[in-house]
DNA sequence: ACAGCCATGTAAGTCGTTACATGATTGC
DNA sequence: GCAATCATGTAACGACTTACATGGCTGT
């Protein structure tokens, strides 16, 4: 039930059409939350009869309009309430995780590219968080100059920069922990083949199969 | 859609209910995968449809049936197929750093408490997943006593124990990273509040509230 | 007999994705 | 004129949760 709350929390920087808000799902609090304008329209109607936010409707080109969607009082109360709220945290599925518990059904080279493959994924986003935690530090995204433009003082303006700063850290940590946990896959994978190799087959040697489908050229 | 494979996957151990999975759940395979068993027994009917699992009725005391479930051999190639399939990552959804990212329209209590209440948490699920490592090395579960027993050499069972145990040590690294990522986040709340303290009040100072419900005696 | 577990289901609702649809504006 | 992007929607479906429902077995 977050997305209203991230809706709301954007929407407290600034007012903006539910175009802009899933352009901000793509980026900035994209990191941490998504979502589709197929989502995001209809909660903001939702949200508009609930009374947290209000419409403006606004001019476009010559005739046409779009509404510009703002916090109402009651919005801003209902953020402030969510923010006060202790977040129970959620376990997690993970498919990743799921899989490699069954990596024995698969070929030593399989199992290689699995780790290969989450090493390089969570190495691709480190850079990404990597970079967004800098332009927070910076200031330089649109949104956080709002914000800062709006804050009553420095030390609002600390915690605004600092908590968001923290945040995209942590993930560039988390990013971290898991590109050495698959590293540590790939290692592992090359001494069960090693001592597999050592006395019996040097091919893939899936713990059951029925077919041998896992040996299918899928050599990396 | 991986509930299936978990399904599969622990089938493949050996037969058991739709109760008995349901139990799997909330243990061993439940640490990265969980389902309830209102999802368990349709996806079951489902799978039989398919042909991936087949079902034999066992005796319950004197007069009751279960139904127990195993693998069609359709099932051991379709596990084999999922296994042998690259995963594509998925960016998480993350409430914690959601609210995170927000902290500032909250007091500098709150903040730490959401800090500790997150450590807390990973604190915890450490333990358990530590304590399931442990089980799963020195193979005292029973699932993986009977998976150990049915493999055919010494490699298949150091392959089937090693991927197990390497995916519970990832998720305690993972504990450890979130567990410092809010020891770090307690700090942070502590530097903030001391910077504003040595200028404006020393009471909460959220960034915008409506009506000060951010001050409700919250205090930790 | 009664509690607690074993065993299996259905119904309603939330959340989210994918796909289908439409039309206006802006810049080249 | 045309493409890209702005802007807003709906429909169908899939995954999952919560709640409701039922009944048999086991041990005390």
């Amino acid at each position: 039930m977050s997305l209203r709350h991230a809706l709301l929390a954007i929407l407290e920087a600034r007012s903006m059409t539910g175009y802009e808000l899933s352009k901000q799902f793509g980026a900035s609090v994209g990191f941490v939350w998504r979502a589709k304008h197929s989502q995001i329209y209809p909660e903001l109607r939702k949200l508009e009869s609930e009374g947290l936010v209000r419409t403006t409707e606004v001019q476009r080109g010559k005739s046409a309009v779009k509404w510009s969607y703002s916090l109402t009082s009651e919005g801003v109360d209902e953020l402030n309430r969510w923010v006060n709220e202790l977040e129970i945290p959620q376990l997690e599925r993970s498919a990743a995780h799921l899989k490699v518990t069954y990596l024995e059904y698969g070929s030593y080279d399989m199992a290689r590219r699995h780790f290969r493959n989450h090493a390089e994924y969570f190495a691709a986003q480190r850079i990404v968080w990597q970079t967004h935690a800098d332009a927070l530090r910076s200031a330089s995204t649109s949104l956080m100059q709002t914000r800062l433009g709006r804050a009553e003082s420095d030390e609002a303006r600390a915690a605004i920069r600092a908590y968001k700063v923290h945040v995209y850290e942590g993930l560039v940590a988390r990013a971290d922990a898991e590109i050495s946990w698959a590293e540590r896959g790939v290692q592992l994978v090359d001494d069960l083949q090693a001592a597999a190799g050592a006395s019996g087959s040097d091919l893939a040697s899936p713990a059951r199969t029925a077919n041998g489908w896992a040996e299918t050229g899928l050599t990396g």
